[in-house]
DNA sequence: CCGAATATATCGGATTTCCGATATATTGTA
DNA sequence: TACAATATATCGGAAATCCGATATATTCGG
């Protein structure tokens, strides 16, 4: 069972790093937009919509850490973003600081 | 050297979980709100002040993480905080996201 | 051929968060 | 004895965030 508690940092960790979440994923598996919502929704039972995701790819491009390039499926676009290498040394930094967290050297001034 | 997107990463961190950061201090020791306000800045380099800090460990103690006895050092009163046993079980759940991140486990729905 | 689903994109009002300002009292120090 | 520092506490305007609504286009299934 999953606490009461533990749904709520959940939702917070998705909500206040959704950035770190859509990266991490992206670095299992490229893929694109609307597919990547669902599979916010699916792992961290959060609402993704629209206006939610579209903008968070166009800032993690903007930031350099995904690269997006069109793709055309019979007459439909999508663009397939992929974690590019400063991406990968983003998501380094952030798991450095989990790690610190559970050692708790990041206590230590 | 500590990268910008490290820096933006911690701050992130003490402003969307300033409750579990305190509590993480205040598990090391006990201690009243201006001295915890004071080890978060230096821990952490974010400004929290009286209108942060105290409002939190109102919460806190709201949710039972955290208790609170009121002292009085010659005339002037301190209210001193410690972690309840629900406060160390919330860490402990904490933690385990943490870790689940950290091994990718949390990816799968 | 029509509605549902897929796919991308933006806007702006509502809600929430944030934190500076303010208040009060005590202690330590120059 | 005056000022800085310690200590707790609250309020409300400003700033930021959030996300529903809307728009457009294509594909797929009944």
């Amino acid at each position: 069972m999953e606490t009461a508690a533990l749904r709520e940092l959940k939702e917070r960790f998705a909500r206040s790093f959704m950035d770190v979440l859509a990266l991490r994923l992206l670095e299992r598996e490229g893929t694109w937009g609307y597919r990547l919502a669902s599979r916010i929704e699916e792992t961290y039972g959060v609402r993704v919509g629209p206006s939610v995701i579209y903008p968070l790819l166009r800032d993690l491009e903007e930031r350099g850490l995904v690269e997006g390039r069109e793709e055309r499926i019979g007459g439909r676009r999508r663009r397939i973003y992929e974690v590019t290498e400063r991406g990968r040394e983003f998501l380094e930094e952030y798991r450095e600081l989990l790690r610190r967290q559970l050692d708790s050297s990041d206590l230590i001034p």
